[in-house]
DNA sequence: CTCAGTGTTCAGTG
DNA sequence: TCACTGAACACTGA
């Protein structure tokens, strides 16, 4: 489920798993789809011996800092996972990258629908393709007012704009509509014409969100219940909000996107 | 069997 | 060049 709250938390657990630690094995299954042009025997020749510095992360992209480039350099997809063993348990179903380290543990990612991404990234990682993406949402989004400029230049729906890693690294379809519900804002109002005090609270529902997501690990259950998370696909019932709000559901920039019209204007 | 899906990229259009 | 739209990608699970 990989929003920016689902990467942050998987960054942490990768960093705690292997910061600091040496790259014993890296293996990339051989796929060539997931990895692009990347060679599995390249893959693991970059990476052997080489030291975990740090995990780091920038909207939905995640990277290995090494002691040495290349660094390899995630990117999760619609079904992308990290999963971590000790235990020496079989390789996980739809593995398509493994990093070992010394002392046995083992980080692999999975991604069963393939739309991820692995690569190795040897230049300075403002270059490419992390040099496109705008705020990151939980690092910090700038002043309303300069959200509001950048808003004002864009005539598609403001729900489609929040979709634009350029500006809002990070922002995924869930957390774009939970914004919208909880900033009261109607999805497919042009950008251009969401005014200042709405910009202020839109730039202040998006950073709670991110935050709270992250806090709880990515947990939805512990999300809560007000959100508009846990009801939006509840279409056969008739979906309702918490409040008793009737949910409707459209497409929007190519993506299904939920609202409650009685609320959202 | 059909279809939607937590994402990105690229071709085509204006 | 820029902004926007829609299709493609690939596979699972409802």
């Amino acid at each position: 489920m990989p929003e920016l709250p689902e990467v942050e938390t998987a960054r942490r657990r990768a960093e705690r798993a292997l910061r600091g630690k040496r790259i014993a094995a890296a293996t990339l299954a051989p796929d060539p789809i997931v990895c692009g042009g990347l060679r599995p025997a390249r893959f693991a020749a970059a990476l052997r011996g080489r030291l975990v510095v740090a995990v780091r992360r920038r909207g939905k992209h995640l990277w290995l800092e090494l002691d040495r480039r290349p660094w390899p350099l995630f990117h999760f997809g619609m079904t992308g996972a990290f999963e971590i063993d000790r235990t020496g348990a079989p390789r996980p179903r739809f593995w398509k990258v493994e990093i070992a380290t010394e002392d046995g543990t083992r980080l692999a990612m999975t991604d069963p629908r393939r739309l991820g991404r692995v690569r190795l990234q040897g230049r300075p990682e403002e270059e490419h393709p992390l040099a496109s993406l705008g705020y990151d949402v939980l690092e910090g989004l700038p002043p309303a007012r300069v959200l509001a400029g950048l808003l004002a230049r864009r005539t598609g729906p403001v729900k489609a704009v929040l979709l634009d890693q350029s500006l809002f690294a990070g922002v995924g379809n869930w957390i774009a509509d939970e914004a919208l519900y909880q900033a009261a804002i109607d999805p497919r109002r042009p950008a251009s014409s969401v005014v200042a005090p709405e910009v202020a609270r839109l730039r202040a529902r998006l950073h709670a969100i991110v935050r709270h997501a992250v806090a709880v690990g990515a947990d939805d259950g512990r999300f809560p219940r007000t959100w508009l998370f846990h009801h939006r696909w509840g279409r056969e019932a008739g979906a309702r909000t918490a409040r008793g709000e009737r949910i409707v559901h459209l497409t929007i920039g190519g993506r299904t996107t939920a609202f409650v019209p009685s609320r959202q204007r």
